[in-house]
DNA sequence: AATGAATGAGTCTTCATTCAT
DNA sequence: TATGAATGAAGACTCATTCAT
């Protein structure tokens, strides 16, 4: 009925989701490269190829669009972790831990910059906080604690590792991870290297043997 | 002859050295409620109650002056932990080491917001990481990380843990109470009550008792 | 075959003109509440429930149907005058003649706020006025002027008031209730307490009794 | 000490008064043949041949400089109105009487645009208001009314007009020498020379000589 | 060397109008 | 003929930097 954009003139389908789509994955490109506050409307609306005005047709304001890119971006990454949480049992303890620790840091790596890019602003940060439920998200917050959380603790059910605090031993795994995909993002440390060293050291613990605390 | 400002006309030594240090304390102060990226000229002008134009004299951008009060703030920070790191033997293993994470903790807290402002900037943020030497900072990098792995060390010569990777124990340590920190920080969680249950877990290790890794 | 809009979907008549007055009426409707200036496009089609595309296939601009509904709407003010102007004769002179000022103080206080949209923009007042032959309007103009200058004729030849210029009479009268119309409008002035006073002295004069001028 | 600005180089004076004042007049030149919402801050740094950004070096923002101009136009208009008034007893009644109407008129036709412009936006108005004293304003309000009835009761005080609401004599002549203003300005009507009419009538009231009201 | 006003590019956002459907 | 999304030209305002004094 109405006009179509130029850039979704010849696809299938709804032309208003194609165009809020297709914006939202020039904002994703832009937020690859740029922070969010280093994005202007201009941009975004040279990088959709699309003019300047459209964007508030689809959202209430920039930091609206920028917010759902980072959002569905962030979507992804937990997505593609759930997706590669070994089966509990498929190796050792520790091929599966390692295996899992490995899925972590993919994704911190990934997740950081992203993370960055929010603090910038503190107000997008909150409504990015408030769009993901509570507890599911942090760098390492939440549902992906979840995730390690539960691994160990069918481990623990099959006996292949001790009475513990499970969730202790996920902050363990999860922060000294995210550090070191921290050091990699900012200061190019091969941080996959270090990972099998962590994950020895959360197993055995640091008491010596045959003594207690 | 040339002029001196207001500010530190009463003052002994150089003047451009006095006026120089007293921009950097103005900018330290108004970064302690600021985002750095909403911080203008004219802010640092007034709270340095100078004229706008002086900055440009003692920086070559309002950037590198910012820059220069986050590394000295970072300064102060690390010195603060050293302070407080507890002398190994003055109490059991298990406090040390709570009294360490405790430390840290307190280091990250402080720390992360001058973090997340670094994070606005990109070339701000190579220019700080080029500052400290690389490999000495982070949220919880290289001369953190020295600090706990000496302790570790300490004690594993004392006898008072075992034989381990302290390098990995270290970044345990440290990643986990950067974790809690930071949801502290972004979410109100009560990062405090969780430090006891991290060194349990990381002092016994996973481990079933009785069997071997 | 052509499309007609949902709006006139049911009625009977000419689609065209049905649309035309539709558009006219969701803009009285909109006047009525705020600034020419403030009424967009958007606002229109959204009061009129139709395409914002439509308005264009009956007017050549948005002012132009703006225009139109203004001129409508002074119409039925003027026409609800005429309907309130007393029967002479129908009491005292100084009553039929405030009857007269009070129902020429409701057609200010109504079309003062129209006439402040139109001054807005000075080619909608040249239109309005193109529109509205000249000397038949203004706040007090023309063709009301006319209504009261016919009642104080009329008054005339009964014998109830001397000889006097009865168009000076008007504009004395039209133009002092404006006034306080204008400020009951602006300053919450009560307009309508000193009509009565406006009445007498127009009836009395200044001179002193008994002295000529 | 700093800079000047170029429109202002060569002139004796504190520069910022200087050019403050500057932008007040090309705001007043621009107010004289565009209406307020017409004048983008563009037009007024080129009317004032200075830099878009000095305008808030002066001002809060657009409007305080617009409504700055106008109030002072005002003033102006006003402070003209007080030389114009006769000396009582300068001339006869009607010769002081109609002198001052003259007067009134010519305020009014300097007047009403200002006017009109203001009412193109409610805060602006508002703002005027306020800055006006109440009272002191309108189209022919307060201060305005003040002077005229003033100069009736001195007439009265001689004599020279009867007993008789003085207030309200004075809302008839400026209400129908505004009315003349505005048709004037309007239509193009020959005002002038329909004072004298209105003087007389007031002056002798519409009552039938011998009769009572 | 300090001052602080001038500069003007650049920001987000609105909205009348067009035009493919 | 109605639709309503796309367009892009403005608009007000900010602020790092310069530079005459």
């Amino acid at each position: 009925m109405s006009k179509r954009a130029r850039v979704v003139a010849g696809l299938q389908g709804d032309p208003a989701a194609l165009l809020r789509d297709h914006l939202i994955e020039a904002a994703e490109r832009l937020l690859s490269d740029r922070q969010v506050t280093a994005i202007t409307t201009r941009d975004l609306a040279r990088a959709a190829e699309v003019s300047e005005g459209v964007l508030y047709n689809y959202f209430d304001d920039k930091n609206e669009l920028l917010l759902t890119a980072l959002v569905l971006r962030f979507e992804e990454l937990v997505a593609q972790l759930r997706i590669a949480v070994p089966e509990a049992g498929s190796g050792t303890v520790r091929e599966d831990l390692e295996q899992l620790a490995f899925a972590v840091l993919e994704l911190h790596v990934a997740g950081l910059p992203l993370f960055g890019k929010l603090m910038t602003d503190p107000r997008l940060m909150a409504r990015f906080w408030h769009e993901i439920h509570a507890g599911r998200v942090g760098v390492s917050g939440g549902d992906i604690r979840g995730i390690v959380k539960d691994h160990l603790e069918k481990e623990r059910r099959r006996g292949r590792i001790g009475t513990c605090d499970t969730g202790a031993a996920a902050d363990l795994l999860l922060g000294s991870v995210g550090l070191l995909a921290l050091l990699e993002v900012i200061a190019g440390l091969a941080a996959h290297d270090r990972v099998a060293g962590l994950v020895d050291t959360l197993l055995s613990g640091l008491t010596p043997t045959g003594k207690s605390k």
